[in-house]
DNA sequence: GGCCAGGACCTTA
DNA sequence: TAAGGTCATGGC
């Protein structure tokens, strides 16, 4: 990748292909990123705060220095990787190559393990704008301040497994999480013991990888299948939800399945969510 | 007031 | 193995 260039605080991307800010940040991936007072997103990834600026055909990366885009964002936002040749590794079909086009400007963020985990367990049956607060909410509790805007506004890091495993099953109850309460504390406290490793699944294919972490009670198929696919990369991924289920019935008479999508599951997964959320005026936020 | 939300678990047959 | 009920909460 050739067209970063580093100006003091700032990281640019000149000629960004395949990043749309929205849709990444809306796309239903990730529930820490919202829009502030001059219409960037911005938030805290990796313990690191930054603001998200589309300025032409170039992305601006605030507040990131060289050092934090090669430690961090290279990565977060998986830059080494070209979405402009995936499509053509789809199965042949309308609605995919539909799909991919509108969505064009998603990009699988290589998110924090146990945040994602964490985030995924609370998104069960559950709303994109209620797991937002939630999580909001969480991070305001237990996080640590990492960076106060020019607005005063405070934004926090992601609470640690350990955090959070002191805390306990009613100090998430507190939170509103509901019947998800005692499924943190049980990811948390496993978590944090080392009962289990976040690392492993990186070792592990798709399906391995969704049995091991599917030994954490509440974590079922989909949670597992968000996480691999929006923190382990892993873009085989196929997590089916209710939308999903919908998508499969309307277009393929539901006779698609994850083999039928292939080696890009997860990301005809990722288009087509969006793409149907959007035909329905889904107003994310 | 009933239905739904990026589900998982438990019981029943 | 499959189907149906249950679990908290809040927006509509």
């Amino acid at each position: 990748m050739n067209n970063i260039f580093f100006e003091g605080n700032l990281t640019r991307i000149k000629s960004a292909k395949n990043f749309l800010p929205e849709q990444v940040f809306d796309c239903g991936q990730c529930f820490r990123f919202d829009k502030n007072e001059r219409g960037n997103y911005c938030g805290v990834a990796r313990g690191k705060f930054i603001e998200i600026e589309k300025s032409g055909d170039d992305i601006l990366l605030h507040n990131c220095k060289e050092n934090d885009f090669n430690g961090i964002f290279r990565d977060f936002f998986d830059l080494d990787f070209d979405y402009s040749a995936i499509p053509s590794d789809f199965p042949n079909d309308e609605i995919l190559k539909k799909a991919s086009e509108f969505g064009s400007g998603i990009r699988i963020l290589h998110q924090d393990n146990w945040e994602a985990l964490c985030s995924f367990i609370i998104s069960q049956n559950n709303n994109i704008p209620r797991i937002k607060g939630i999580i909001r909410n969480l991070c305001e509790r237990y996080g640590e301040p990492v960076f106060t805007d020019d607005c005063g506004k405070i934004h926090y890091s992601f609470p640690s497994a350990e955090i959070i495993a002191d805390a306990g099953e009613s100090a998430m109850a507190e939170l509103r999480t509901g019947f998800r309460a005692k499924y943190i504390y049980d990811a948390a406290s496993k978590v944090a013991s080392g009962k289990i490793d976040l690392n492993e699944p990186y070792a592990l294919s798709y399906a391995d990888g969704a049995k091991y972490l599917m030994e954490i009670k509440g974590v079922g198929l989909k949670v597992a299948s968000c996480v691999l696919l929006f923190s382990y990369r892993k873009y085989d991924s196929f997590p089916v939800d209710v939308w999903v289920k919908r998508i499969l019935q309307k277009y393929y008479d539901g006779k698609a399945d994850a083999e039928y999508f292939g080696r890009y599951a997860g990301l005809c997964q990722q288009y087509l969510f969006y793409f149907e959320r959007c035909e329905n005026n889904v107003f994310l936020n």
